[in-house]
DNA sequence: GCTAATGATAAGTCATGGCTTATGATTCGC
DNA sequence: GCGAATCATAAGCCATGACTTATCATTAGC
């Protein structure tokens, strides 16, 4: 079912390179064409237009075309997904945190132990 | 004076490889040595260290040295940027697409409109 | 109709980065 | 001390991907 990864994976890939969040960048501003777009950039039409395709397979901007023309805007989809991804994980960090702190603080009356079981998870 | 830009290219730099967010899964439940790490994920202990140092730039975790082990975990710092990151454009998204829904009203009065606005739909 | 403009795609080039196998540095157990 | 274990680093290999220059498809304007 397109497990989640997958749309992970679209993501960060979309997101890792710098001329694609500069373009997210620009779309901050409200639509605009692709050639509006490749002005403001240093790279060619065609690389504008391949990067826009990954960023709308990612989920991160939509199109709508005007004559001949496409106006591009940023689609909230992908930035939910990340959201979602980030505050799990987030959630997650401070639990395992807290886990940590307790540990220690239990750790402090005995001299050392191991403390290596933390098999309680998965295998 | 590592401008923001610099954490975001660390960030999404250091997401962008499935075996570094395999990683991060990892250590969402706790603390856990190079060694266990390794033997959990289809790659060597050299990968896995390679990997490590990019999240810790990253600030996406953090070690702390147990005998000769070294025990990481997740770190909030990281996360905390990614999560600014997100919320920043999630709410200049939003307002982007408020701009649109009430110009699109606007021209609603007029003859030409665009019809197409899938508005608030995903694609 | 034809021409110009806009944008998507194809094909090819080149740098980047993720992996491997050594090897070095520290620390534990005997 | 010595050998074993854990982890980091070095060097090298190879696939991936970001870019380029064409070229094709569509639409506006004459």
């Amino acid at each position: 079912m397109t497990s989640a990864t997958q749309e992970e994976h679209a993501l960060f890939d979309a997101l890792h390179d710098p001329t694609r969040r500069a373009v997210l960048e620009l779309l901050r501003n409200g639509e605009r064409s692709v050639r509006d777009l490749t002005d403001q950039l240093p790279v060619s039409q065609s690389a504008v237009s391949q990067h826009l395709k990954v960023l709308t397979g990612a989920g991160l901007t939509t199109a709508r075309p005007d004559g001949r023309r496409r106006l591009y805007r940023v689609d909230h989809t992908g930035l939910g997904h990340l959201r979602a991804w980030v505050d799990r994980f987030w959630d997650e960090a401070l639990t395992a945190f807290a886990d940590y702190a307790t540990e220690a603080i239990v750790d402090q009356a005995p001299a050392e132990r191991p403390s290596e079981d933390e098999g309680s998870g998965d295998a």
